[in-house]
DNA sequence: AGAATTATATCACAATGCGATATAATGTCA
DNA sequence: TGACATTATATCGCATTGTGATATAATTCT
């Protein structure tokens, strides 16, 4: 009953969710700071809006991809990564390294410079 | 008047964009062909079946960011990039690139080849 | 005290992904 | 040649996810 993620590439991350799970690899954070951190690490490219962060959240707590950490705080709830959690984005990672090798073989990295001079 | 694309992050591809992007950037190819390349480059992991693949298709040629190639065949259709298609394409390959380095910093590669031992 | 910021949450609609399905040309090989 | 697999494109409807707007309230700043 009501099993969600039918589809077959369902453990590949979207953008939004690859942000989240980075900003939690080294510490539990709580939402506005998870919102704070994908910014940072997205160099401002990626600004998550309230509807975006929390359904992601909901939807990764549903999943197990994370779990409410331990951090003890009136208004803040934290969250922290599971092992399924840190597992999925270690594939995605290695998958964002695997792409980014074959731009390089394909030379793609040097015209991305020449572009820039 | 219709403009698509109302959010601000519509700039940013979604993983099948991006892969079929890469696809392209070395030659034009067909649908089809895009397809075998996807699941090639990404190790088989990405597998687009043909409502991703077409439906992607039909909103970057909107987009802008493909055009149909040059090349003649009864029933094939091809496509290339455009320069937005390949400047697009960078962004988000420079970006990805910073998450492997930012994940580099964390030393989550380490902990990732250690996984496999 | 009043304003800005921090913080979480939900809603409705937009955008995209996906398997199923349809159609047809081409290739294979018995 | 006939049957079957593969190649190739396309659309449909539903599932899933993204998004800005909006609401609410505590905390911080001036």
């Amino acid at each position: 009953m009501s099993k969600r993620k039918q589809f077959s590439n369902s453990n590949l991350l979207t953008l939004p969710v690859f942000y989240i799970l980075l900003s939690l690899t080294t510490q539990e954070r709580h939402g506005y700071d998870i919102m704070k951190q994908v910014e940072h690490d997205s160099n401002g490219k990626i600004k998550l809006g309230a509807g975006t962060l929390y359904g992601a959240i909901k939807r990764m707590l549903e999943d197990k991809l994370i779990v409410e950490g331990s951090s003890e705080h009136a208004r803040r709830r934290y969250y922290k990564l599971t092992e399924k959690g840190r597992s999925i984005f270690n594939n995605q990672l290695e998958r964002y390294n695997q792409a980014v090798e074959i731009a390089r073989q394909k030379n793609l990295f040097a015209k991305l410079a020449l572009a820039y001079v």
